[in-house]
DNA sequence: CAGTTTACATACATCTACGCATGTATAAAT
DNA sequence: ATTTATACATGCGTAGATGTATGTAAACTG
C-alpha cells in the first residue's frame, strides 16, 4: 500500500494504541494477539512492527500515553511544588486538591480509567515488562516523597505534632488512596469513589492530627500550637 | 506408568499445585505452560488433565488451597463473630487483632505471600477466571461488612459518634489495609508491612474518633460520651 | 525528475500450547 | 482371581502467535 504523510502515520500509531487499549481491557494483554490489534485498527501486523519493536514496547507506549500527561500535571503544578518561601501556604490544601483531582480524573476520563484497569488487572508483570514495573515503583516513590514533604510542612504550619514519622504517614495516605482506586476499579458500582475517597482521606488526615477546617475546600485557619 | 495409591495421587496433585505456584510467581500465569508445570512436578501433562479440567481450574485450586483456610480462620474465629450478648467486648480489639494477624501471615508465611503475589500481579483477570474474580469480590464484601458491623458496635460501646456512615468507614479501612498489602507486595523491602500497617491502622481509627487506649493490645477503657 | 526513504502490507518459517485420544500398569473392588 | 476403575504417560493433530524477510507505492529530497 501507499506511503502516508507524517500525520497519517501518527494517526495510525494512535489507532493502534486505541485498539490495544480496548482489546487489552476486554481480553487481557496476553490473550490479545498483535493480529487482533492490527485488525481492529484497520491495519496489519506490519504497521505494529513498524511503530513498535514488540508487544511490550506497544504496551509501554500505551501506558505512557496517559501516565506521562498525568505525571506532568501532578509534578509541574506550581501549587504542588514544595514551596520554600518563608510564607507557606497550607500544603494540606494542595494534597487534598491533588487527590480529589486524581480521583475525579479516574472517574470521569474513560481512557485513564481503561488504562488503569489494564495496568492493575489485565496484565502480568514479568521480566519483559520489568521497565514498566520499575517506572511504576519510581513514580510511586515520588508520590510518597511528595506527600511526606507536604505532611511535614503542613504539620509545622498547623502546629500539629505527628505521632508517627512523616514518611510512614505518607505511606499510609498513599496506600489508602491507592487501595480505594484499585477496589473501585474492581467493582465500580460498589461505591462512589469521589465521595468515599474524599471522606476517607479526611478521616486519615484527622487521625494524623490535622484540623478539618479546610475540608470544605476553604483556606485553612492556622491553629496555635496546643 | 503405574497407578498410585490415593495418598500418592494427592501428593501428585499437591506437587502440581506447588509447581504452579512457583512458576506462576516467577513467570506469570499465561506464560507458564502446563508442560512447564508438569515437568517441574516430575510428571506429565496427563497428570494435570487428570486432576484438573484445564489451566483455569488448576489456578483456581491453587488459589483456594490458601484462601479457604484463611477465610475459615477469619470467619470461624469466635472472637470475630459479631457478638450479640448484652455485654459486648470491644469489637475494635478484634479488628485490630485480626488485621495484625492477617498482615503477619502475609509477611511470615511464604506460601500465602506467593499466592497473593500471583493473584495481584501475575495473572490477568479475564472471562475464564470470572468465577475467581467473583469469589474475590464476594469475599471482599464480607470483609467490609464485618468491619462495618464491628465499627458500628465499637462506636456504640466507646461512645464515639461517627462523622461518616459505618459502611463508608469500613470501606476506607479495608482500602487502607489492602493498599498497604498490595504496595508491600510490589516492593517488599520498601517498608515494614507489620509496623506501618499497625500504625496506619491506628491513625485511621483515631481519625474515626476512637481512642487509642487499646493500641498496645490492652483491653480498652470505655470512655464516657463526651 | 530520478533516487531514496518512509510507512506500511504480504508472505513465510518456526515454534509452542492446547485438547483429546489412546495406552497401560497397578490398586481396589467383587 | 478376575474384573474394573484409577492414575497417570504418550502420541497426535491442529491452531494460532511471533519474528523476520521481502514487496511496494507514495512522499520526500536534491
Amino acid at each position: 500500500m501507499a506511503r502516508r504523510t507524517k500525520e497519517d502515520a501518527l494517526a495510525t500509531r494512535n489507532r493502534l494504541l486505541d485498539a490495544a487499549e480496548y482489546l487489552f481491557q476486554s481480553q487481557g494483554v496476553s490473550s490479545t494477539s498483535l493480529q487482533d490489534i492490527a485488525r481492529r485498527a484497520g491495519a496489519t501486523r506490519g504497521a505494529i512492527y513498524w511503530h513498535f519493536t514488540d508487544k511490550a514496547d506497544l504496551f509501554n507506549a500505551m501506558i505512557e500515553r496517559v501516565t506521562l500527561p498525568l505525571e506532568a500535571a501532578f509534578f509541574d503544578d506550581p501549587d504542588l511544588r514544595p514551596n520554600l518561601s518563608p510564607i507557606k501556604v497550607d500544603a494540606l490544601v494542595k494534597i487534598r486538591r491533588a487527590t480529589v483531582e486524581a480521583l475525579s480524573r479516574i472517574v470521569n476520563d474513560a481512557q485513564t480509567r481503561r488504562v488503569f484497569e489494564v495496568a492493575t488487572q489485565k496484565v502480568e508483570y514479568v521480566d519483559e515488562l520489568r521497565t514498566v514495573r520499575q517506572r511504576h515503583l519510581a513514580i510511586r516513590q515520588s508520590f510518597v516523597s511528595r506527600f511526606e514533604q507536604s505532611i511535614e510542612s503542613a504539620a509545622q504550619l498547623d502546629g500539629v505534632l505527628l505521632s508517627v514519622p512523616a514518611a510512614l504517614a505518607a505511606r499510609g495516605f498513599h496506600a489508602l488512596i491507592d487501595g480505594l482506586i484499585q477496589n473501585w476499579l474492581l467493582d465500580q458500582k460498589a461505591f462512589d469513589l469521589l465521595d468515599v475517597g474524599r471522606r476517607a482521606m479526611n478521616i486519615y488526615l484527622k487521625g494524623l492530627g490535622f484540623s478539618l477546617a479546610s475540608e470544605k475546600e476553604t483556606l485553612p485557619v492556622p491553629r496555635p500550637r496546643c
